[in-house]
DNA sequence: AAATCATGGATTGTTGACAATAATGTTGTT
DNA sequence: AACAACATTATTGTCAACAATCCATGATTT
């Protein structure tokens, strides 16, 4: 009959949410960055699991896994709500980017290729003739930094390191991003910033590359501390 | 009438089981750390859920959690397994240690009160007898290696490095620790380099804090890929 | 006889209902 | 009128049954 149809039309159409558990986290996620769900805000497990359409089993599951990467807080028999960011905890990712993404310029000299290597120059490049063009801070760079420290920390080709950063802290980061988009305020100075980077690792110094990385990280760190004095 | 006693008695009696999807979290995470399941061993969630009396749905929820920690892979539809771990694995984790807990060092000379430094000496000092008295490796040294460490981290008072050192990485460097049981192959010079850590924090150093505690981690990822080598 | 397909069993994914706890609103007393 | 105790309600924690998927065993075909 027509069990074939059925049987390939899955495969073509809206076979992406094969396991709704885990689809679900990867929903809730993007959610929660986002702002969809403001920060300090409440989640109800009813409300949500009727809206994504699914029972409160798999919400539940989800749920422990987004508190794992602290996106929200639980408390028992009371809820769950989103974290409310601080500047002071912003600061302290910062200490722990650092630290990390030090160890990942470090070890991207001895392990990236080629390859990785010209997609660095690429999209330093379009960073360059963005900043020509608009003339400073756009929303663009923001992405475009985050792209630009993902790649180095894949290419370090640390499973350990690439988990703990572009699956964990990551999200946080993004979150930070969204919940205060404050520009990048010297975005010429990051790019120059990252070009040396860059060069380190072509010239595969590891002690240079993570002394530049860390620079660059502790940079931005001073301005949210600056930022943090004004208010 | 006896609802007083009802309202006191499990305050008293057995109230050390408030959440069964919690406590079996941690529950789980020893089982595992201490090898009663073997590593790469299957994990049946029906045989489970009856040796801890409860049901499938909180044991699932652990499971998330467990898997966040990456003790457990999960495949959709298959099963989980305690993860296999390979000294491949353990020297890309003390890349991490290297760069987190040398951060850690850093950060403590800043934010570590007397009491803490006291500890320390009290802790240094009591290795310092034990390895006098059974002249070398002893068992013991392992357990003591780790509260060095977890002091200095939680020293730092910074909560993403804490949560990500003893919440996180913790758990999967104890069960290293648990299935390939090697002693510490030099205890007296590990003493000596925790004695220079601690020197540098009580001289408030920063760099050179995280300088030896770097050193000192690395030396100890020297130490495995030697015996991976000779395998 | 080997390979492929089908069928049965077991395990995981999901659901809805039930139990336990906390928050809210109400009532009575001081 | 304000506070405290109680009842109600809503939410979370837990359970057992149902559905979907995978794996293994055996039958069938080439």
């Amino acid at each position: 009959m027509n069990l074939i149809t059925e049987d390939i039309e899955p495969k073509t159409s809206d076979n992406k949410e094969q396991i709704k558990s885990d689809n679900l986290t990867d929903r809730l996620i993007e959610a929660i960055v986002n702002g969809d769900y403001p920060a300090g805000s409440k989640i109800s497990e009813p409300e949500l699991a009727r809206i994504f359409n699914v029972s409160r089993g798999p919400l539940r599951e989800a749920m422990m896994r987004v508190e794992s990467l602290n996106l929200v807080e639980r408390i028992p028999h009371v809820g769950a709500r989103v974290v409310s960011l601080s500047l002071e905890k912003l600061i302290e990712v910062y200490a722990v980017r650092e630290a990390l993404e030090g160890m990942a310029a470090n070890l991207a000299c001895k392990h990236i290729d080629d390859e990785e290597i010209s997609t660095l120059e690429n999209l330093l490049g379009k960073h360059q003739s963005h900043i020509e063009q608009v003339d400073g801070a756009s929303y663009f760079y923001q992405e475009g930094d985050i792209d630009f420290h993902y790649l180095i920390i894949k290419a370090s080709k640390n499973e350990q390191l690439i988990n703990l950063l572009c699956s964990q802290l990551y999200h946080l980061i993004r979150m930070y991003r969204f919940q205060s988009p404050r520009q990048h305020a010297r975005p010429e100075k990051a790019l120059y910033e990252h070009i040396a980077i860059l060069n380190a690792i072509k010239a595969r110094d590891p002690e240079l590359a993570e002394m530049l990385m860390r620079r660059h990280i502790k940079n931005s760190r001073i301005l949210i501390e600056n930022e943090m004095l004004e208010e």
